[in-house]
This record gives C-alpha cells, sequence and structure tokens, in this order.
DNA sequence: TTGAAAGCGTTACCAA
DNA sequence: TTGGTAACGCTTTCAA
C-alpha cells in the first residue's frame, strides 16, 4: 500500500514520532536526522495524507470559499486572487464552491464544509433577496470562522471586504448628471440585498447634491443579476416607450443585455440612449460599443478578505473589521452628452 | 466538542457500528431504528466528519478537477457542468484547482490532490507546451483514477472526453473558403498539443479536399491562448502588411483580441477582414461585431469525462474510452465574402 | 533529542 | 439485527 509515516520509520530504524517531528520541521529534532528523514520520504515517494493529519489536529488545512456564479469572470477573478493569496501567503489551499445564487445550495455547502472540517470560510453572497442567512452560524459551533467578500448579509455579523459601491454608483451618476441625463433608470435586484442598495444610496446621493428629487420608480428590479434579465427588462422599458436618458446596471453582463436590446430596436449608444456597467470585467471593453463602468480592485478586495479570515482563525470570530476599497469610473464610449 | 457518533450511540443507548450504519442508509439495520438514529442525530446537529470517514475508507467523497484558467468563461461553464453532475447523479463533491497553464502548478495540484486522497481526478489540460506530464501517473500508486476533459496529454493514455476538434475546424475552414478566402491566418498555441494540432488537421483537411496547398506559416504560435496575445500577434501581422483574408483563432478571447487590434488599425470587418473564433462563450456574441465560431457542446464534453471517470472508478484504471463531441458552427457577422 | 502510546471519528469485520 | 473492537495514518503528550 501507500507509503506512511511508520514505513519511512521502519526504514530508518527511528520511531513514527521523530519521522512526523521531522517532516513538520519542528527544530527539536536533530537537524541531520530531520534532512535524512526528508531524503528517504523523498525517496520512497511518500504523499502525506491529508485526511489522517486533519483528523489528528481537527482541522483541514483548506479553507472553503462559496462563489454564487462561476461562469462570470468577476468570480472567476475573485476565486483566482484568494486561492493565489491563500496559498502563496498563508500556505492553505483553497476549495471552491458554487451557489449559483441559491440559499438552498449556499446552506449544502456550508454543511458540506463543515464535514471538511475547513479552517475557514470565505463568502461570495448571493446577490438576490433572502431574508434568512443563519445556517451560516452553524460554522461557529464547529469553531470555524468565516468572512465576506465583495458584499455581505445584514443579518450576519462578520468581517467583510468589498468596494465602495455607495461611492461608485455615486461616481458614475454623478457623471451623467454632468453629462445633463436626468432619467436616468437602474437594473438591479431586490434593494433588499446589498449590492443593490448600497448602489441605490449612491445614486440617491449624487441626486441629492444637486436638489433634484429621486424617481424610485426608475430602479428596475431583477430577480438575477444576469444578462437574459436585463434583455427583458430594457425590452420592457423601449416597448412601452419611457423616457429615458441613460440606463445602469449593476454589473458588465446586465449592460450588455442592455445593449443587445436597445441595438434590435435600433436605439443608437450614445447617441439616444447613455449605457454604463459596473466590474469592469474585460468584456465589457470589447462589447459592441465599449462599457462605460466602475472599476473594482478584485486583488485588493480578495486580500482583505483573507487577511480578515486568518486574523480570526487567530483571535477569535468575534472580529469586525471592514476592507472598503476605492473604486473607478472607467469611461468609454457607450456614455455621452445627449 | 462536536457531537459525534459515540454521542448518538450513548444518547440511544446502542453502539457505534448501529449509529453509522443506520446513518449510512444500510437495510440491515432495524427500520425504527434507523430513523430513531437519524431524528436524535438531526436534533443533536450531528455533521459527520468527512476526515474520519475518508481515513477510515482511505479514499474521500471528493473527485478533483483542475482547470487551466478559472477566469474563461469557458472553463467555468466547464466547471458548472462537471461539478452539478457529479454531485446530482454521483453524489460525489467536486473540488477545483487552477493550473494557470502552468505545468509546475498542475503537479502541485496532484500532489496535493493525492494528499486529500480524492477518489478520482478530470484534468483539462493547459493548452501550452510541456514535454513530460510523467507526474499525472503518480495518482496510479495511489489508485486514483483520471480522465481529461476538452483535451487530452499525447503521452498519458486515459480516458478523453472532448468536442470534436479537427471536425470543428474543418467546418470553418470549409466555410471560409467557400467565401473565397485563401490567405486564412490561424492564431493558436504550439502546434505539439492537442487543442491546436487537431485544429490544424481540420484546416488541412478543408484545403486537401479542394486541392489548395497548405501554407504552415500561416499558423501563427502564441504562448498562451489569450487576448493579450493575439491582440499582439495580430499587430504584427497588421503592420508588417501580410496579404490576409481572414484569422481565425483558437478561442474567442482571442478572437476578441484580433478584433481590437483591427479596430485600432481601422481595418473594417468584415469587409477587409474575416476572424472567427472558437467555443461559442458569450462574449463571441456581444463583441464589437459579432463573431462567427464553433460551439462546443460543453454539457455533453463534461459529463463524458465524468461518466468515464465513475466508470474507472468502477473497473480500474486502465480504460482507454474517449468521448468525441460533434461541433456546430455558428456563423455571425465578423466573416462575409470579400 | 528520541520513543511509546493514546487519541482523533469513522468504518468494517467478526461474534453474538 | 446489533455490539465489540481493530484499524485507518497522523499528531501530541509524557517519559526516557
Amino acid at each position: 500500500m501507500n507509503v506512511k509515516i511508520s514505513d519511512i520509520a521502519k526504514a530508518l530504524n527511528i520511531s513514527k514520532s521523530t519521522v512526523s517531528l521531522a517532516l513538520n520541521d519542528k527544530d527539536i529534532v536533530n537537524a541531520e536526522t530531520r534532512q535524512l528523514v526528508k531524503d528517504t520520504a523523498k525517496k520512497m515517494g511518500y504523499a502525506p495524507n491529508a485526511l489522517a493529519k486533519g483528523l489528528a489536529k481537527n482541522k483541514s488545512n483548506n479553507i472553503g470559499l462559496i462563489l454564487p456564479d462561476i461562469t462570470n469572470p468577476y468570480y472567476g477573478n475573485l476565486a483566482k486572487y484568494v486561492s493565489e493569496y491563500t496559498e502563496d501567503y498563508y500556505n492553505y489551499n483553497t476549495i471552491f464552491a458554487v451557489s449559483n445564487d441559491n440559499p438552498q445550495t449556499e446552506k449544502k455547502i456550508i454543511e458540506n464544509f463543515i464535514s471538511e472540517r475547513v479552517a475557514g470560510v470565505i463568502i461570495a453572497p448571493i446577490t438576490n433577496k433572502c431574508k434568512d442567512h443563519s445556517y451560516i452560524k452553524n460554522l461557529e459551533r464547529y469553531n470555524i470562522c468565516y468572512s465576506f467578500v465583495t458584499a455581505y448579509y445584514t443579518d450576519i455579523k462578520t468581517a467583510y471586504s468589498m468596494s465602495d459601491l455607495e461611492e461608485g454608483s455615486y461616481q458614475l451618476v454623478k457623471y451623467l448628471l454632468d453629462l445633463g441625463h436626468r432619467n436616468i433608470y437602474f437594473l438591479a435586484t431586490s434593494s433588499d440585498v446589498v449590492p443593490t442598495y448600497t448602489r441605490i444610496r449612491g445614486y440617491e446621493k449624487a441626486f441629492g447634491e444637486r436638489n433634484i428629487p429621486v424617481d424610485s420608480s426608475k430602479f428596475i428590479e431583477c430577480k438575477i443579476a444576469n444578462f437574459e434579465q436585463a434583455y427583458a427588462a430594457t425590452q420592457q422599458l423601449i416597448v412601452s416607450k419611457t423616457n429615458m436618458d441613460a440606463i445602469i446596471t449593476m454589473n458588465d453582463i446586465m449592460a450588455l443585455g442592455v445593449l443587445r436590446a436597445c441595438t434590435e430596436h435600433d436605439i443608437n449608444i450614445p447617441e439616444t440612449l447613455s449605457v454604463a456597467g459596473y466590474d469592469n470585467v474585460i468584456y465589457s471593453s470589447v462589447a459592441t460599443i465599449p462599457i462605460t463602468t466602475v472599476h473594482q480592485d478584485l486583488q485588493g478586495i480578495s486580500r482583505g478578505a483573507v487577511d480578515m479570515l486568518f486574523d480570526m482563525m487567530k483571535n477569535g470570530q468575534d472580529y469586525e473589521g471592514a476592507v472598503l476599497i476605492q473604486p473607478e469610473l472607467i469611461i468609454r464610449r457607450s456614455t455621452a452628452r445627449r
């Protein structure tokens, strides 16, 4: 069978404990012994059994990352940054799971992470409505720390790291107001969730600064923040001959949906209508018309979440840090003065 | 501490074995006992320890999936299909890892998967050159089966599931020849790797059918199959005033890079130059000019790889199945008769 | 600096 | 149908 610690011990005529100690680089073992052990381990093709190790220590060397949608490069990049940083800097591995924007799935994932005895969990929240996230607290019963990334659930108190969405939305709307637009539609999910209501606050702030009243009927709610729903919502607006100066969305993929609907109805962008997205993922720059958007520093966001998680793993879950990263308005061709 | 099987046994005054049997739905235990055990387990908040379970059974309930690039929605979709199918149909979990198109990283991932004692591994190969993949065979020493998805390494014999790339490329090139194009450039990685040379074979077949000689200097090699390198290669071609009818690429992201370079040099597409991608990921349809491409049935590909893997897990690694899924040419606006 | 042995939570075999 | 017990491969405590 596979070579294990006891095999190395037998081969070297020393005890299992010494081998274990040596393999883990403890300096209480003689330097020569240590080297010898490591060499023979390599020679014999020893591969540590993470399961046994985890069982003995009652926790694994993995942290779990929950993503709502892995087909969106926004989360793909997030996954990349989180796992690279976790591995390079903290020497832990990352295991991913995809919630598909479904609270039930998210719950199952958490149960599974508990079973796997992950050392910590980072959650990228689902972006649609769900009132009860208490299942997340199960993690605490197992002393598993968790932090949020990209947003957070208001009913769960823990560290979070995200872009300052309110500020980003504020800058974008201010810019559109500067261009002379007034009828600015906003396509997003339920205003109950953080990613939406923070953006709405930014929108309102920009309007408020100029004493322009906000018409909340311009906030259009989509069930899911994807291409199809943004496309459908835009068609609806066009067909009902709504008076619009601009449409902004909560992510770039939705902006693509808006573009598609406009193209099909021969609406010229940006001449007749300005369109803007959010996130600055690659295809906002390569779309039919390069899209004005708001850049998020995903790398910074990722590091914030990882750092705070490991901080909590060291000092306990009751930590209420927050990392809020400044966004950057990216102006492209999809927006213009009327 | 966390509730475990022995706690349930104690509470119910029965043995650990019975509890374990009941929890695993074995019908040798009395139906009532079984229900009782399950109920109390739930009541006590029991969460099975996957580590202990894996140790006892000497394998975990996870399969490992290696992706070369998680920021590409092509692989994001693949990950989604593989994990959903694995979970729903086989009741195993999927753990992802990202090789970043780097053989060293891939090797490390495999070592880690071995440590985690995954039940099986599915590898989506890196698309650039690497002569030695023998580290993959380490899996066999641990009786861990593996299959390939989307492509395969020629030096490793095992089951693979992929789209018929040769056929897809053949159809695309045939279509371009039909449009009257002759100077068809192909941007890809090294012709040593399967994803490239299968496509080249399709290209050659289309030319061969019409007795048109193939000029292999039209195959441009990029180190990595991404936006930047395709952009750079196209610029190179444009600047050197190459006589071109069409540029095709090995994936849609590269086609976007081509588009970008052409736009910057005021080259009209498709009037002056036809461009085509491959994969049919979402942004080929929403690009500046919607891109002609070849659709891959990712769901079918994913299922093939998963099915064969579980087949091997049952019947042994020496299995040489292959699933080759038929592609579909998707014609959009980026290609036209000159 | 090293060794012996207990313990982590589960499964699986054999007996009852 | 149930119970007792060894075993999985590692860490860790205590003693030497």
